[in-house]
DNA sequence: GAATATACGGAGCATCGACTCCGGTTACAA
DNA sequence: TTGTAACCGGAGTCGATGCTCCGTATATTC
C-alpha cells in the first residue's frame, strides 16, 4: 500500500508550488487564480494540476502545512518556555503572523480536509493554556474554545479594523487582561 | 440639479433588490451571484444592473443600508440607556447580527465606498464608549479603535471557532473584563 | 547508454459570472 | 383614453478561471 518516491523533479516541483501557493493565496487569499500560483513556482499550468488535482486540494495542503507549522510552534514553546510566557507569546505570534497569510486564519476553522491538523493545533494550543493557567498566569474558569476564538478573532481584524500595529496592541492588552482577572 | 422621483415600479424593485442582496450577500458572502440576487428579488438582471450599474455598486448600497441601520442603533442607545448598559447592549447585538450577515462584518472596515456611513458608525459608536467610560462601566486608557476592533474580530469570529453561543458569550466575557479593570 | 516509466508544459475546452442591448411593457400626464 | 417617457426582462457577449489532454522531455534503472 505503499507509493513509491516521487521522482526528483516531480519532488522539487511539488515544494516549490506549495511555498508559492502559501505566498499567493496568503497575501491575495483563496481566490487567487492557479495559475497565479504556477506562475510564482516556475511551473505550468498542468504540474499544479497534476500534484494538486483540483484547487481545493492545493488549498488544503497550504492550509494544512500552515497548520502544521503552527502546532509545531506551539509545541516548542510548550516545551522550552516559561507557561505564561509561552502563551503570551503563541497568541502574539499567531496575530502577528494572520496579515501576510490571511489565508490560514481563513481556514483555521474551516473543516475542509484540513481537519487532523486542525485539531492537533487546537490540541497543542490547549495544552499551552492549560500550562498558563497551572502557573496562575491565566484564570482557571476559561477554556481553549473561546480563548482560541478570541485568537482568531483578532487575527482576522488584523487585516482591516486592527491594522495599525499600536491599536492591534492595545486590543490584544485588553484582552490578556480579560484572561488575568480574578474576580467574578 | 435635482433628479426626478422615480416611477413606482422601479422605486419598489430598487427596494425589492436592496433587501434581497442584504439577504444572500449576508449569507453568502460578497461572492455570490448578482443574478442570485435578481432571482430572490424576482426581478430581471437587466433591472438590477441598471438600478446599481456594478456589483460594486450593489455592494456598497447594501453594505451602507447596513452601517446606517447599525449607526441609527448606536444613537438610539445612546439617547436612551444606561451608558454601561447601553455600551454593552451595542456591542453584543452587533455580534450576535454578524453571522447572518456576514457581509457587514466584511465591510465594516473597507472603505470602498460605504466610507462615510462607515465613520459616522465609528463616531456614534465612540460617543457611546465615552458615555460608558464617564459612567465608569469601560476603563479609561482604551479608545474607540481598539474596542471597535475587537468587536468586529470577534464578529468575524462568529462564523467560526466562536459559532457556538456559549463559546462566544464566553469569549465576549473575558473581553468585557479586559475592558472593566482597573489595575495596570 | 539505452529503455521506459514519470513528469512536464501549455494550448484548448467548458463553465460561470459580470455586464449589454433592445424589443416589449407599463406608469403617468394630459 | 391615449401618447410617450420610463422601465422591464432575459438572451447574448466577453473575459476569466478551473481543469484536461497529449506530445515532448527527463530521471532512473539495468
Amino acid at each position: 500500500m505503499t507509493t513509491r518516491p516521487l521522482r526528483a523533479d516531480a519532488r522539487d516541483n511539488r515544494a516549490r508550488i506549495l511555498r508559492a501557493g502559501t505566498e499567493v493565496f496568503g497575501t491575495e487569499g483563496p481566490a487567487a487564480s492557479t495559475e497565479e500560483v504556477a506562475r510564482r513556482a516556475g511551473v505550468g499550468i498542468g504540474t499544479v494540476f497534476r500534484h494538486f488535482p483540483t484547487k481545493q486540494d492545493l488549498l488544503n495542503a497550504v492550509f494544512t502545512t500552515r497548520l502544521e507549522q503552527l502546532r509545531d510552534r506551539a509545541r516548542e514553546l510548550a516545551a522550552a518556555t516559561d507557561p505564561g510566557e509561552a502563551f503570551d507569546t503563541f497568541f502574539r505570534e499567531v496575530v502577528a503572523g494572520a496579515p501576510s497569510k490571511l489565508a490560514i486564519a481563513e481556514s483555521l476553522t474551516d473543516p475542509t480536509g484540513a481537519a487532523e491538523a486542525g485539531s492537533e493545533l487546537r490540541e497543542a494550543f490547549g495544552v499551552l493554556l492549560e500550562r498558563a493557567q497551572a502557573a496562575g498566569a491565566v484564570r482557571r474558569d476559561v477554556a481553549a474554545p473561546e480563548v482560541f476564538g478570541l485568537m482568531i478573532g483578532i487575527s482576522r481584524a488584523t487585516r482591516s479594523a486592527l491594522s495599525e500595529a499600536a491599536v492591534r496592541d492595545k486590543a490584544l492588552g485588553v484582552v490578556f487582561d480579560g484572561l488575568t482577572t480574578r474576580h467574578r
